[in-house]
DNA sequence: GCTTAAGATATTTTT
DNA sequence: TATCTTAAGC
């Protein structure tokens, strides 16, 4: 081996054998197909990194290298992982090198780039937008009312619903029956009304100019059926490599299939255990029959040797996913044998909960670790609340990741709507919303303002004549004024943010009673947009990459500052922490109450816990509320749901947990026997509340 | 006919 | 909490 390849001495022979399939040395024509299942924590993301590093010693061309995952946190580290290695490797030239490896990120991000390039071709205006999950459901339920649906005498599905079942036909490429019947039962007696509604939202996405979701990767599809296009496509890529595989639909195999016919070039990476997107059309399936799909059958390398955790954490998630009735793949097995047992805590509420990992994250913290090295992880962003309310109280900075979004608070989709409506008149959604926001103005009025901006071609000449109702003809005024100085240009980007939110200022304040909090979103909003060279280029790409943390201070904190990990176990997927707590392992939430119906939904929560398990490197903390509060359900206020701990760690499995209760009452029952009862009654009752 | 305010109701996870 | 429905008000 010659030094040059010192780099691969790191590996084990698995991962070496993934890194060096295909690839000679000062060759790297593009190769039969690879699978690589790997476990959580056997270096998947690694090995992949290590490849793509290999590659480029070897001479293959950056700019030709396509690397794809599902989430955006998966591919900023797949991104990140790859400039390390890279940077290892070959030292001083790896900036150089890894700076043109251009064609990262997510299948949507990809997507939406390819389309805007091939756009002319394929009939699409350049310019187009693209619609968020919001919008998307916005648009359908504008395309609902106009063709009456809202008022049919059988309740007819809400927006949400009829947007994950158009979603949902296009993922798994599955026909509308199909798909009602298998996952929206219920519905199955409007399918005639929703083939209508979605025929007719697809036509006013194309009469606006705007792309949803989906879109992003239907397009690309299509664009792929036509071999001129697509052989285009093929040539232009050597190696194409997919990380999180099993985090995929059919939608995606489809393009990726299309890219490389023959697997040439072609990487997947992917670890069935750790499938947890089913709920959006992803299928193990792609990563099953993916061997399958090549003649001959593409390589399969397995890493089953876990670097994360200690044994006893490992045992314990092995226990775990080993009683799912369906199982692919391999046992994992470390050699970090020290540290204890995964810890099994049965606290009183949710409030002891909170008061639990406080205390614990600030007794590590004494012990050295950083509290960037320890996360809290939960099945449903609110979950959280208490959790947050108390980090807060303790003034324990945090930032959470997964959940609601900034940019989905109310009060910035507002503002964002009327860029958008600038940048974009044609876009319904928008303006339609915009409208609303003035006193006096309603749907019928807004809709009837729109359709005079659609006939009119100049925009300022069409908000001058537009049909306002004549109770809101001062405030119309305000918004036109408002919105021609934007279409004007007239004060340079950002600085156009700010006439906007003078414009919005009033609105929010009589619509808002916390109108400071929220104004405080929209300065971010501005120091946000200060990062982007155009509004064109601000609203295009931040619908695909929005800042995806949100933390109770306002502003994200600075790089240097240490700050305790929330996130969502979706969004944890990929990460490893020091130590890990998982909020609520009790049944109703994990799994979830409302994907108890399927054996398929179940399995999808036990593999949830999997995931959350496996991300600790040696600490691991399951805590389980013996009461917690189902917020919001009845109209009498909170009401609370005794709960028992989750059915996917039964009595078998118990011994592989150390078994603890916190606070530690018995205990000090016990010492305050000596000297006489003294139990602190009121505390108790104060605490069952709390 | 249209807007708005009050009351009912459902509520995951991500691009 | 946010959204959808229904009923009251202009």
């Amino acid at each position: 081996m010659p030094p040059a390849f010192a780099y691969l001495d790191g590996l084990n022979d698995q991962q070496r054998c993934a890194v060096e399939h295909g690839v000679a040395e000062n060759d790297t024509t593009p190769g039969p197909p690879l699978l690589i299942i790997a476990g959580a924590g056997s270096g998947k993301t690694n090995t992949l990194a290590h490849r793509v590093a290999h590659l480029l010693v070897n001479g293959a061309d950056p700019r030709r290298i396509l690397m794809m995952t599902f989430s955006r946190r998966a591919a900023s580290e797949m991104t990140r992982r790859v400039e390390r290695i890279g940077r290892k490797v070959m030292g001083d030239k790896a900036q150089a090198l890894t700076d043109a490896l251009a064609w990262a990120g997510t299948f949507h991000g990809v997507g939406a780039r390819i389309l805007r390039e091939h756009a002319e071709q394929i009939g699409l205006d350049p310019g187009f937008t693209i619609h968020d999950r919001e919008d998307a459901a916005d648009l359908m339920n504008l395309v609902r009312h106009q063709l009456g649906y809202s008022k049919m005498e059988s309740r007819f599905p809400t927006k949400g619903t009829c947007l994950s079942i158009y979603s949902r036909c296009v993922n798994a490429q599955m026909p509308i029956d199909v798909v009602l019947a298998k996952t929206f039962p219920w519905c199955v007696a409007h399918a005639e009304a929703l083939k209508a509604l979605f025929a007719a939202y697809v036509e006013a996405k194309q009469a606006q100019n705007v792309l949803d979701y989906d879109d992003l990767l239907l397009y690309w599809a299509q664009m792929m059926a036509h071999p001129v296009l697509a052989a285009g496509l093929a040539e232009r890529f050597d190696h194409v490599l997919v990380d999180e595989y099993q985090d995929t639909n059919a939608l995606q195999a489809s393009i990726l299939l299309a890219i490389k016919p023959q697997g040439l070039g072609l990487t997947v990476v992917g670890d069935d255990a750790q499938s947890i997107y089913a709920f959006r059309a992803a299928t193990v399936r792609n990563i099953l029959d993916f061997p399958q799909a090549f003649d001959p059958p593409a390589r399969i390398v397995t890493l089953d040797r876990n670097y994360r955790s200690t044994q006893g954490i490992l045992a314990a998630a092995n226990a775990v996913i080993e009683l799912a009735p369906e199982r692919f793949t391999k046992n994992l097995w470390s050699d970090k044998v020290d540290g204890g047992r995964p810890r099994l805590v049965t606290v009183r509420g949710e409030a002891d909960q909170a008061r639990y990992i406080v205390e614990q994250v600030l007794e590590r913290r004494e012990e050295g670790a950083r509290l960037k090295h320890q996360a809290v992880l939960f099945r449903t962003s609110s979950h959280s609340g208490p959790l947050e309310v108390e980090l807060t109280r303790r003034n324990i900075p945090f930032v959470k990741f997964g959940g609601l979004k900034f940019l989905d608070a109310a009060h910035i989709k507002d503002l964002m709507a009327l860029l958008r409506f600038v940048q974009n008149p044609r876009d319904r959604v928008a303006g339609f919303r915009l409208m609303q926001l003035l006193p006096g103005v309603g749907p019928a009025s807004a809709a009837k303002i729109l359709d005079h901006i659609d006939a009119t071609p100049d925009l300022v000449m069409a908000l001058e004549t537009a049909p306002a109702p004549s109770k809101a003809l001062a405030q119309w005024r305000d918004f036109a004024a408002a919105a021609k100085d934007l279409a004007m240009g007239d004060a340079p980007w950002p600085t156009e943010l700010e006439r906007a939110r003078q414009w919005y200022e009033p609105h929010l304040e009589r619509m808002h009673e916390d109108a400071e909090t929220r104004l405080a979103d929209l300065l971010q909003l501005e120091q946000i947009a200060s990062g982007y060279p155009s509004r064109e280029r601000f609203l295009t790409e931040l619908t695909l990459d929005p800042p995806d943390a949100t933390s109770d201070q306002a502003g994200v904190p600075l790089l240097d500052e240490d700050y305790l990990i929330l996130s969502t176990i979706h969004s944890a997927k990929g990460m490893e922490w020091k130590s890990v707590f998982v909020l609520s392992v009790v049944d109703g939430c994990i799994p979830s109450d409302l994907g108890t119906g399927a054996s398929a939904e179940i399995e999808e929560e036990r593999r949830l816990l999997y995931v959350a398990m496996t991300r600790a490197k040696e600490d691991l903390h399951l805590i389980t509320p013996q009461r917690y509060y189902t917020h919001n359900q009845g109209p009498t206020g909170d009401r609370h749901v005794y709960a028992n701990r989750t059915r996917f760690i039964p009595k078998g499995l118990l011994g592989l947990f150390e078994k603890t209760a916190w606070p530690l009452v018995d205990h000090e029952d016990r010492t305050a026997a000596a000297g006489g009862p003294k139990i602190d009654i009121a505390a108790q009752m104060r605490g069952m509340w709390r």
